[in-house]
DNA sequence: GATAATGTTGATCTGATTAGTCGGGATTAT
DNA sequence: ATAATCCCGACTAATCAGATCAACATTATC
């Protein structure tokens, strides 16, 4: 039972969310830019990342031109994709609690509350996911709601490993 | 890129969970409870329930005898054990991208305020996990800032999958 | 029209992780 | 003694994450 994290952002919604934010932040707007020069600015294997913007592309928030002068554009203004949208394209809904969506999970007895328990949890990820957009993310501007989250010294410090397997 | 939620409930997680839960409602207080029994009420494979317990125990949030009278107790008031407490026993840290804790995340360029969205994001989940007891949920009862996020109905409702290759 | 730059698709690969299972041993109340 | 219980480590099957690749389709420019 080593290393399964509860809030996992895997490396594709890593990558897919950073390319999104270049195309959010191209120069003129709604440049068509090249999966090269975005992989090569965010440091993405190249395969990978056409990959998911093949995907972005198929969800309609990315359009995409091939040949000489192709690239990749924002399909909606930047203002309108939230990092839930890019979230539940790249790897599905944003919880499952053991391979179950909250609602339908009905634990017995005793425990039934951990229900309402996860779908707490699912309500206070959404209300960052939901909130922030990429062109929050390339203006460096996030939310005042989400931002207040940060204001608290405490967010920023790791807590310890309680785990003496792991240490 | 299929099916890889960002808030994953492991089997192990909420297994674990709903035992502790158990322990928290034993009647009378405190006494050995059987991981026979345990495994029973909540349906949970026993061997596996063990291994969990095992776990708990290591990292002093149960205490466990054996023979006959044996079982399993909580080592700690329940009002003193956070959903946060066991999750971090068993999965590890609560948040991590992309195989790094979000702190020592670097995004470069423009991408580089995606760092302190996943940070607020940590800071959302936290404040349910850290903040919900196992003595909360044996009563039954959220602490009101978390019961508050349950008055939207909103929360309630599962959000559509937008990608067309998983309809 | 040739060419070179680009995106598209599907297949494949490797190592890790998840969710268990199993056998045998240690401990303890009756 | 004995029966009930926890303890520990090894084992496994299925799945997934994170890529990588080859071959093909499209398009602007010369």
């Amino acid at each position: 039972m080593r290393h399964n994290e509860r809030v996992r952002i895997s490396a594709g919604l890593d990558y897919a969310l950073r390319a999104m934010v270049e195309l959010a932040a191209a120069i003129p707007a709604g440049r068509p830019v090249k999966g090269d020069e975005i992989a090569a600015r965010q440091a993405i294997p190249y395969r990978f990342l056409a990959q998911l913007l093949a995907e972005l592309r198929r969800a309609q928030l990315v359009c995409s031109g091939r040949g000489y002068a192709g690239g990749y554009w924002l399909a909606v203004p930047a203002e309108q994709i939230t990092v839930a949208d890019i979230a539940r394209v790249i790897d599905g809904p944003l919880t499952d609690v053991h391979g179950m969506s909250p609602e339908l999970f009905g634990p017995p007895g005793v425990a039934g509350p951990t229900r309402e328990l996860w779908i707490a949890a699912r309500a206070a990820l959404r209300s960052v996911l939901e909130q922030v957009t990429i062109a929050d993310l390339a203006a460096g501007t996030l939310p005042p709601a989400v931002a207040a989250l940060l204001d608290d010294p405490d967010a920023w410090t790791r807590r310890p490993d309680p785990n003496p397997q792991r240490l």
